[in-house]
DNA sequence: CCGTGATATTGATCTGCATCAAGCCCTTAA
DNA sequence: TTAAGGGCTTGATGCAGATCAATATCACGG
């Protein structure tokens, strides 16, 4: 079924501003972004409300405002596949939306969002006559090409513990050497589905690395001795 | 105008029409399609040659004239995941392009393949006075994020035996009821590689849905009863 | 016609990860 | 303060599919 969104209370001056700082729409002049803000709407999306599910036809894009939302697949008996975890700034449903195909995903807030909805026929529009904005949806989409190939590719010729080491990794940004401290974005059963990995052997794993010297973790802290050593650690 | 080609065999006009029949390019206007053919190489790819490496920097997209084209990701030791078959018609290299990283995957000629090469540059330049040109891009992408989020969840939360049955109607065209024919596409090792199972484990399914009555297969032939009951069919 | 090397099948065994089952440790709310 | 429920850990056991190994089968060049 359909979510019911709540009223919008308009507030085109902030909407604008806000699309106007996306990647997608930075290049865009004023009335450009005044016409797609326009046709926007604020959605409220308290914690654990799903925002739409699998087969739902696709209206638009959603932007997160402020929030964090997951994307995952439903399986047969209620468990489920996590694909993605989003944040702030980040956005979905552009790939349906061209397609005028239903959802093959289901959305739920992880803590309480707000989104943006925009409307698929204003950005048809202004696709119409705006290179610029065919080219930021092309690199946009081109990039969630690349990302999810390697996804695949971890998924496919890697094990649990690599699969979480480079999880840590692209937590700290990947870049540099020597120690390093994180957060978990989430809980850790749902980063534990995004790594295709039971809980369970989730938390056996993050014990053998905090065995072995390469990690220490507290709760959804985790400090990384030596980066070098864990993006060297196999098995 | 389209006088120079580096390769002996060069005949623009075939390229110009081949192109014109792609989904990518069918609405472009005759000048449109003749500057682009006008940068365009033909290659030849003999069966086994490696058209591109995993690194290597894109300068354009594949199209394939005729043959067949594997492309995979390679593991440490010298084993492979295959990602996709492609063949007549069919092109890669869209995303890579558009991002300015290099190769993720590597290209093999698995037979004889005549491919088309045309230029980052070409299309770059058509882009910005063309919003049809663009669309089309754009859908092409996005079909392939969908058809990447199809594959994840086959791998993700399918058994081998579903997975491969999703694969023999896929092959069929999806349609229809009662008995169906095939032949696989290629040697069955590439094949088990696409669906994530080892060449063993891969026969052994086959020949488990063959003694379960549901298909019958030799060699490349597989010929399916009852397409329904096939679809059905769980374990 | 045979030999050599890819491709396939089939069997025996192994293993990474899942499943099932407690118990623990936090919250949040009464 | 306690109770209750969700998340997390830890242990015991099970299984889908991988790995290793031994033939078969086929394709092709000489």
């Amino acid at each position: 079924m359909q979510a019911e969104y709540p009223m919008p209370r308009a507030r085109p001056f902030k909407v604008a501003s806000f699309l106007a700082n996306l990647p997608l729409f930075r290049e865009l002049d004023r009335n450009e972004i005044n016409r797609i803000a326009a046709t926007t709407l604020q959605i409220e999306a308290p914690r654990g409300s799903v925002l739409l599910r699998r087969g739902d036809p696709c209206t638009g894009i959603h932007i997160i405002i402020y929030g964090q939302v997951k994307l995952s697949l439903q399986a047969a008996q209620g468990d489920e596949k996590v694909m993605e975890i989003l944040g702030e700034g980040q956005s979905f449903g552009e790939a349906v939306m061209f397609l005028e195909k239903p959802y093959l995903v289901t959305a739920e807030a992880l803590v309480d969002t707000k989104l943006l909805h925009v409307a698929r026929d204003a950005i048809f529009a202004e696709l119409d006559h705006d290179p610029e904005l065919a080219r930021r949806l092309i690199a946009s989409l081109s990039l969630r090409v690349h990302q999810m190939v390697r996804d695949l590719e971890s998924y496919t010729l890697q094990s649990g513990t690599q699969r979480v080491i480079g999880y840590l990794l692209s937590l700290t940004g990947d870049t540099g050497t020597g120690s390093a401290r994180l957060e978990l974005p989430t809980r850790k059963n749902i980063i534990s589905s995004r790594l295709n990995l039971t809980h369970e052997h989730f938390s056996r794993i993050l014990h053998s690395l905090d065995a072995a010297g390469l990690i220490s973790v507290h709760s959804q802290q985790i400090s990384i001795a030596d980066v070098e050593k864990l993006r060297a650690h196999n098995g």
